[in-house]
DNA sequence: AATGAATGAGGCTTCATTCAT
DNA sequence: CATGAATGAAGCCTCATTCAT
């Protein structure tokens, strides 16, 4: 983890050098926790990104600080993903899958802070996303009746966990047979 | 040395310690697990076995070493579970559930050394367990035929890692909404 | 950036900030010292002063400048106080009491640099106001002649020093004490 | 700071080198604190003493536990040096000399921490010290019926604090003056 | 001239692991 | 064999100080 492929950055000092680290550190973070899980060193962040550990410390006080903006992209990304008309659950699912097999350790960070006042937070804009989806699933008849939001959420948290276990090679193979079971368990 | 609930045990020097070690230390590294996480420090085990830390590593030389030795008396306990012949497979969600209410942090363990040759060939003692299962349950018409073993090993394992990372006030609802999933999905 | 009682002070770029922002850190100084003590961040005087950390090493190069800067100002309070011709070592201690009750930690960080030029000069500039003093109690024969500077000085000097690792509701009752003693020990 | 005179000491595991390996480090802070003033690194005392970090802190869990330890030592050493039936509070004003001699910042570490039980313990223990010797001055009228034991406690407390931050090479005479004045103000 | 972000050295502390007794 | 003290590497975190803007 030493002669990493740390981005050369030109030290970059004064005002203006902050969201442009701030950005550097989340991307970071992210490669960080992927490869090395959420207890890798917070100095490696800091190094991946090209940057000094105070600032590290200065953007993010703490890991679930740090935990939360990421927590906070992925959130965003499902809301983008999840925002036209005629998106479904399955869709839902295809964010799900794409984020876990690139995030991994970070659902186990959120966990971890599940008590936290912002991932609270994220957590209820999530379920907002689900709730829409599934009003308009039960409305198509698409889904059974028996379903509600809990379900789905259970159902993309046991899935989430289960691929942030998975190895690289087989998460695809995983996430397609838990989707095909899900896909029963909610069928109408 | 603090107000650990230390077993008080006689300075056992000499002979017959081992076994009786040996079952201290298993005993104690589950309920340091469950209680601080995998990342309790291992010096934790010895205290509360209350046994010194040498013998801890005489015993078991690495965490892996142990998870192995707890993992095995799951998968044992899960044998004996579902060896009477009237066994199902909701039976075995049962002993699952049991489990991962109380051991929480151990899956963890298992996960990380998924690739460690114990850990592997436990894993095939809980796939022929399964496998018998499903077996019956497919003769017996009471699962689909679009059911296999990987189907139930995912399953579980997913419930597992959910109850793992849900709080303990939460564990029995979150159970019962999952094992209410996987029996829909795999209804014939 | 915190909830500190920092000055809100409209961005002041330009002339003219010099002596204002001195004033400002000086007084933030003072309160930091007293509060969290000599080892209090630096960085913790400028936010107080509501002053970019850059403007307080402009201000003050490093921890002895700043001292010095407070200890000069305790040092003109103490010849403002003693100027007066009827003034009297009891005079003396009463600021060195009122000071000492204030800035407690301001003591540690002039003893610290007791060899700096800046501090040996206000040290000399001290002697004065009680080279003074006792000439004058000398001669009204308000005190034997057994006594001289340094008497005094140490008297003053022990005294301050007792008040700043005294706590604020026993200090008052300790300058009480204490100044019997010298009045005694001085006593003609 | 570096190539010290840390005593070269052959590794010493094992049961045995408790003790000796706690003496050393009482001695090493001694030292280390009376040279570096009581921020010295704590690395710094560990190393003086030939010993690893995690020793001192097995020894010693943070600085307090440490100094408390050294003024115990200093307190078994005014008992038994005033412990005689002739001793006067003059041999109480000598062992303080010759202990703020050499212990200089160990004052300043423990008027940090003065409500620590320990400290609080300690410090009546010295006080009995007191009581028992002025019982006897004021017996003897060898001091005035005016002073109590609160005057002793404080003027041992200005005496050993100014001393503590006196240069070395003006200690004697500093002590000798202050021992004049306090003889002054305690005479009958 | 003022600002405050960035830096990185260095102190603190915890533990995995070794090994004398 | 068991014990538990000792070790020291390694992570955490806090500033003092610099300097681009």
């Amino acid at each position: 983890m030493d002669n990493d492929e740390e981005v050369s950055r030109k030290v970059n000092r004064g005002r203006a050098a902050g969201p442009e680290n701030r950005r550097a550190l989340l991307r970071a973070a992210r490669e960080v926790f992927a490869e090395y899980g959420l207890s890798a060193p917070f100095s490696a962040v800091a190094k991946r990104a090209g940057v000094g550990q105070g600032s590290l410390y200065r953007h993010f006080p703490d890991r679930t600080a740090l935990a939360a903006a990421l927590f906070e992209e992925n959130v965003a990304a499902i809301e983008a993903h999840t925002a036209p008309d005629d998106r479904t659950l399955e869709d839902l699912f295809d964010v799900i899958v794409d984020q876990a097999v690139v995030s991994t350790a970070l659902i186990d960070l959120m966990v971890r802070n599940r008590h936290d006042a912002h991932v609270v937070a994220l957590g209820d804009r999530f379920r907002q996303v689900v709730d829409r989806l599934l009003a308009r699933e039960l409305q198509a008849g698409h889904v059974g009746a028996h379903v509600d939001t809990a379900d789905i959420m259970l159902a993309v948290g046991m899935l989430a966990g289960e691929l942030a276990r998975t190895d690289e090679a087989d998460r695809a193979a995983v996430a397609t047979r838990a989707r095909k079971q899900f896909r029963r368990a909610f069928a109408s």
